[in-house]
DNA sequence: GCAAGGTC
């Protein structure tokens, strides 16, 4: 029997890639089914024998570094010693199960082809395709391609490499250097100053080596501004009248800074009185057309001039690509490649209402073959695909779209050509001069008007003409300062010295706003913050290396030492995590040099606050600090403790807890769908019982603090047996729509209501009643605690007039009748499901060494 | 809660 024909794995780095690979393969003769990603599949030669093929791919990197469990508690680990920790490489999207998906697919596969994109992280992405799948290295290839197109795609195949083991490499001692690196700096400065300052507004003061130089740049223009000193100058312009045109003539020697010189220059033209025109000249001038449109460009045009953020540009154009109304929009090239179809592009916008008619003449007379640009290899520069109107883009869109569609007619428009016109004068041993300039093709400009140059008219001389001068200025000026960094000159500087990529460009700045370090102005200026000059000021101080864009720099020339197989992977890694260890060590010593910053800017904890509650441990009163991270602040221990980041904060009745002696809080919620819930700030940071941390983290709330150690356990959610606040007390029963229990929200009255202490699930009761509280008895069917409700007199169902009635709310006709869902989901007790199974709750203490379960017992009702 | 890099 003839051996079966062998199958070819083929791999890209995201499903676009594989649609058209596979499509230009097999001539759209292809099949294709769902999974992770989705597989092509066809019949066709790979190396000289029939083969059937499978192309599917990956979504970027599959796999993305950390540091294993242990590290990952913040108050348990010394930041130092996470520059010697070992790093793991865990699923970048645990959820799409890449890694199962290509496992899968390779099975009963001979060879594997890789089609991932031509750069270091593409060969990166090689391996851990490799790594997944279990290839032998000896059946795998790689497809270098520089377009999808069926030329480059064929040949690719013709030509097949091995993956690159070395620039791969160069990849992973990146993603360890910049994770070591930054996770330390970022623990040390936050663990430092946070809970340091109150009015320091950033819940993490994070490092890295790309958005601390970003930064940088910001403060640099800041400071440059801050320091400024304006000086006076001067300048001679005397003024002719000719053809009846009053014109100001030009210094030839500028603007001079000495007011003596300057008028001495004065008193010699003034003394002359008679400008003599010794030069006329003309020369035709041009203004060439745009290269190709690569992101960094369309990001500092959407900055400069659509006013959008480079994170919303690259959102817009991420849905315009995925629409198919424009081409790949991440790319750093700006040539065009030669099998580039610009006829069909053209085409697509002729029915245009603002341009079609624009591109049917450059249709019928002839568009001009792009300017050059450069290939980097990766994608071709972005242009419009679709052609579209305004209304199916929507505003922002669209004119993202236009824009990027008015571009590419510019790259094929021809240059912009015009006069300029420049007349010299001489008077008194001075020359002046005055220019003019028409536009004789306005070429690209026609598309892109705002890049039009203006025509200025200037009347005609003869060389050797004598004019008098109508008026002599001595024109006193001031220098200013630089303006604050533009969004636009920030992408500039970090793509010229290598900050982040095309793609993560945007990611930085949106970072170094997040984390209110700068702020964005009117105009797109960025404008950094007290935090971010403190902290820029403060590396200056200690080591100015940390925020200079050279940190980046340093780090890609030593991995390129490995991407060329110059020096071994280990050996760089350890030499580069070893000088920022140094550098760690340094900035660890010398810290209180930046403290002494932050001090004069940010006021401390013990000079601000308002009192709050009593300690347990000192009993005095301790101080409310309302700046996020909202905390308690106790003088005399010294201790901060963190509570829920929203909500009001009130005392709550002067209850104390049981166990530390802490005064209760109360946090309410506000708005329809608010809460409200009583907390021991002492357990709220430091959760009493073992084992709550995990379901303190399951608890969606979203009123934990997730800040500090086991940060988030109030009332609702402790299994103290006989406190009266404590979930064992104030549980009613399971919440109908999550594993956790619904609780009496006890300042809720008049509109009684049950809360979840794990999602949003509420609950209304009996509007109106006076109290309604629950007692030590269970419901026999149900388990769930049985209320007693107080009704109001005048409202109250009852029959007899009576306001006193218990029941369950679940079972109780007359209770259950007056319960209301938040949501309008069914809330009813379910018979059917294994109750009885006698886990009574209530009252009971620590079993089996094991901690109660604090969702009580009648979950599973 | 932390970096930077892919891509969605």
């Amino acid at each position: 029997m003839a051996p079966p024909i062998p199958k070819v794995l083929m791999v890209a780095e995201k499903p676009s890639i594989a649609l058209s690979i596979a499509s230009l393969l097999s001539r759209a003769q292809m099949s294709t089914r769902r999974g992770s990603t989705d597989v092509h599949e066809f019949e066709g030669r790979f190396l000289a024998s029939p083969a059937r093929f499978k192309v599917t791919s990956v979504i970027g990197h599959v796999f993305s570094v950390d540091f294993p469990g242990k590290y990952q508690d913040w108050s348990a680990t010394d930041p130092l010693d996470l520059f010697q920790a070992q790093v793991i490489k865990t699923e970048s999207n645990p959820k799409a199960h890449i890694c199962r998906h290509l496992n899968q697919e390779a099975r009963g596969c001979r060879y594997l082809v890789l089609w991932l994109d031509c750069d270091r992280e593409g060969e990166n992405i090689c391996f851990e395709v490799i790594n997944s799948t279990g290839f032998n290295i000896n059946d795998t290839y790689r497809a270098r391609f520089s377009s999808v197109t069926e030329k480059d795609v064929l040949k690719a195949l013709d030509n097949l490499v091995r993956p690159n083991r070395d620039e791969a490499l160069a990849v992973d001692a990146r993603q360890e250097i910049d994770l070591k690196v930054g996770v330390a700096f970022t623990r040390f400065q936050t663990s430092y100053f946070q809970g340091k300052y109150r009015n320091l507004d950033s819940r993490v003061i994070s490092y890295g080596p790309c958005q601390t130089p970003t930064l940088g740049f910001c403060v640099q223009r800041y400071l440059q501004i801050n320091t400024f000193k304006p000086e006076k100058f001067w300048s001679l312009h005397p003024y002719i009248i000719q053809n009846g045109y009053e014109i100001q003539l030009e210094w030839k020697r500028g603007k001079l800074f000495d007011i003596n010189v300057a008028m001495m220059f004065q008193n010699l033209v003034s003394e002359d009185g008679l400008l003599e025109v010794t030069e006329i000249s003309e020369k035709q001038e041009t203004k060439g057309r745009p290269v190709g449109l690569n992101t960094v460009n369309l990001l500092k045009v959407a900055s400069s001039a659509l006013g959008f953020g480079p994170h919303m540009a690259m959102q817009l154009a991420e849905r315009l690509y995925t629409q198919g109304f424009i081409s790949y929009p991440r790319t750093e090239s700006t040539a065009y490649p030669t099998t580039f179809d610009f006829r069909g592009v053209l085409s697509a916008q002729t029915n245009n209402p603002t341009w079609g008619n624009y591109v049917q003449g450059l249709l019928a007379n002839g568009y001009q073959k792009p300017r050059s640009g450069t290939d980097v290899g990766d994608h071709p520069p972005i242009t419009p695909m679709r052609s579209a109107a305004e209304d199916m883009l929507g505003n922002d869109a669209w004119k993202l779209y236009q824009y990027i569609c008015q571009h590419f007619i510019g790259t094929v428009s021809p240059d912009c050509k015009y006069i300029r016109r420049k007349v010299e004068f001489s008077i008194g041993g001075e020359s002046f001069y005055c220019t003019g300039q028409q536009v004789v093709t306005k070429g690209f400009t026609a598309i892109m008007p705002w890049l039009a140059i203006n025509d200025k008219n200037i009347p005609s001389f003869i060389k050797g003409q004598k004019i008098e001068v109508s008026k002599l200025e001595l024109y006193e000026g001031k220098t200013s300062p630089p303006d604050y960094l533009t969004e636009s000159e920030l992408i500039s500087l970090m793509e010229k010295y290598g900050i982040g990529t095309d793609a993560s460009i945007p990611v930085h700045i949106n970072n170094i706003c997040e984390r209110n370090y700068v702020q964005v102005q009117a105009g797109r200026k960025l404008v950094p913050t007290t935090l971010g000059i403190t902290l820029v000021r403060g590396y200056q101080t200690i080591d100015p290396d940390l925020c200079l864009p050279d940190i980046r720099s340093f780090i890609e020339q030593q991995i390129s030492l490995i991407a060329r197989g110059q020096v071994d992977h280990r050996c760089v890694v350890q030499h580069v995590i070893q000088q920022f260890k140094q550098k760690f060590c340094y900035f660890v010593k010398k810290i209180e040099d930046m403290d002494a910053l932050f001090e004069a800017q940010f006021s401390t904890l013990t000079d601000s606050g308002r009192l709050m509650s009593k300690c347990g441990k000192c009993l005095r009163y301790m101080k409310y600090i309302s700046a996020q991270p909202t905390r308690l602040y106790c003088g005399t221990c010294e201790e901060v403790y963190y509570l829920p980041q929203k909500g009001t904060i009130k005392l709550y009745k002067e209850l104390t807890c049981p166990l530390d002696n802490f005064e209760l809080l109360i946090c309410s919620i506000a708005g329809p769908d608010g809460k409200s819930f009583p907390l021991c700030p002492y357990c709220y940071s430091n959760p009493p019982f073992e084992g709550m941390e995990a379901l303190i983290n399951t608890a969606k709330t979203g009123t934990s603090g997730k800040i500090g150690k086991g940060a988030g356990m109030p009332c609702n959610l402790c299994p103290h047996p006989t406190c009266p606040n404590s979930l064992v007390s104030q549980g009613v029963c399971a919440c109908p729509e999550c594993s956790g229990t619904l609780v009496i929200d006890p300042i809720s009255a008049p509109r009684w209501r049950l809360c979840c202490n794990m999602c949003n699930c509420l609950v209304f009761l009996a509007q109106g009643a006076h109290r309604i509280s629950t007692t030590k008895e269970r419901c026999p069917e149900c388990e769930s605690s049985i209320l007693e409700v107080d009704f109001n007199k005048k409202t109250t169902p009852l029959e007899d007039g009576t306001t006193l009635h218990r029941g369950c709310i679940l079972c109780d006709d007359l209770l259950h009748s007056l319960v209301e869902m938040k949501h309008g989901r069914s809330f009813r007790y379910r018979s059917s499901r294994g109750r009885g199974r006698g886990r009574g709750g209530r009252g009971r203490g620590r079993r089996g060494g094991r901690m109660m379960d604090p969702k009580m017992s009648f979950r599973e009702f």
